[in-house]
DNA sequence: TTTTCGTATACTGTATTCAATACGCGGTCC
DNA sequence: GGACCGCGTATTGAATACAGTATACGAAAA
């Protein structure tokens, strides 16, 4: 059951009373999910608790994802709220959210601006990859559970046979493929890296440079990477996802210095 | 020279201007940090730009690290806001920012609770440990310099000479050493992502719990994992450096389940 | 006594207002 | 013509005000 790593820190002790009254125990509510009270005909009607906040955020982040705000583009808190007729302060809000996660920048007293990336940083994100999933590969070959490995496997067959539309289709379905993989550590410390540094990623529109890329070939790859984790030493999985990344990068970079549209194998 | 990655991204491109006024390049706008405007006798003056907001999220991070605030432990906007004299919106901004770091959780309309941690969290703490900091290693090794070696070398026994006094001093002694590696890559999402798991993981104090250490032997280990960087293939390592968290990990749950007080080596 | 219901209120989320600051434009001096 | 300087103003940061909701406490009923 990938994607529900819910802690449930099954401590108790009751709390401290310091104002005297008595209160809940704090120590134990709501410390993961909605416990699905046992056995009752009606499902638990999620409330419109959506935060303002959040709304705005993933506006802002799937426009910069997108492209519909470029790098470089200035980001007024004032005119966005008035644009989506909302107050200033839910807006501010996202906007920090992203500039913490290195999405947008402050610039002093004029705003925010979408951030730029340079061959560095593509480099920091690509080795930082290689950190996570290439540890995630070791785990999961480590584990060689037959479970783990039949649903990624799945995974790759599903976006196989999905992504015969165009390069976006494409990067998705890699994307997912790659998630799949780390998703099945369990671990939500690690899957919570791999998105934000995939939106980080994305938001550059790194793989948007890539255009004319062997399909077929990256998806054999993945093929590889499954096999690996499944028959070889956890240590040589997590090489083989690593320079599977590495390549990758090299193409990327390939595509940055000269912008005609790369050849050879993708593995973005 | 570790730690100063700022990036400085060096695409340069006039912005499109869509207003019609003359203005500023917002493309090449503080793409990272302040660039050192070249040749300059004079330092930049860091004006009071002390956003109160950064203030509240250091003093409540702060108390978390201390205990002062415990694990469970409530905290109301309106409360903090008057104990510190200031309104609730620099407040509220802090703590959505510590929330967000996993460090607080939002409670519903009961305002906000100190995470707690569980078991199953502290593996997944030192699991993506395992995966920066064994890539860290890794890269390290790759790279074979003398000059990063040294730098290591230095800081373990700068840190081990210091490292005489207590329980808390050693441990941020060995946080100092195992930060040092990871800086050694030079990669800034590294080690962002270093510096945010062990603020997690001190929160919760889980290192609190192991009292009886052996910090020579400890220390020892530092030693050869050092001599693993310098003459070992990479891949081993990021092995040595995974056993040795892993280690860590095991006399950690020790500790948690018999809350005596472990023995042995101590890895934090 | 224990459980259920109703209401006061204690919170947060959002809007609005106030204050400070740095940007940038225009004028001025060389 | 180009560099410098000062002021208006755009834009953020912080404070205050408002509204909605869930919690908690007390009263009533079983």
């Amino acid at each position: 059951m990938p994607s529900e790593a819910s802690d449930k820190a099954g401590d108790e002790d009751t709390s401290r009373d310091t104002t005297g009254r008595t209160r809940r125990d704090w120590r134990r509510v709501r410390a993961g999910g909605t416990a699905a009270s046992a056995r009752s005909p009606f499902r638990t009607i999620e409330p419109n608790r959506t935060r303002l906040a959040d709304e705005v955020y993933r506006q802002v982040l799937d426009a910069v994802l997108t492209g519909a705000l470029e790098p470089g583009e200035r980001i007024v808190q004032d005119r966005l709220a008035s644009e989506i007729n909302i107050s200033r302060t839910p807006v501010r809000e996202a906007l920090l959210h992203l500039e913490r996660e290195g999405v947008l920048a402050r610039v002093g007293a004029a705003g925010f601006t979408v951030r730029e990336i340079g061959e560095r940083e593509v480099r920091d994100i690509y080795q930082t990859r290689e950190a996570i999933e290439g540890y995630a590969a070791r785990i999961v070959a480590e584990r060689r559970s037959a479970a783990s490995l039949k649903r990624i496997e799945r995974t790759v067959e599903k976006e196989q046979s999905m992504a015969v539309g165009g390069v976006e289709e494409y990067f998705d379905a890699n994307r997912r493929i790659h998630r799949s993989i780390v998703d099945e550590t369990g671990n939500e410390y690690l899957l919570r890296g791999f998105d934000a540094l995939w939106n980080r990623a994305l938001s550059f529109r790194i793989f948007a440079t890539i255009q004319a890329v062997d399909l077929g070939a990256s998806l054999r790859e993945h093929e590889t990477l499954v096999a690996s984790m499944r028959d070889d030493p956890p240590n040589e999985a997590a090489e083989a996802m690593i320079a599977h990344i590495r390549e990758g990068l090299a193409l990327q970079l390939r595509a940055l210095t000269e912008p005609s549209g790369a050849e050879g194998t993708a593995h973005p």
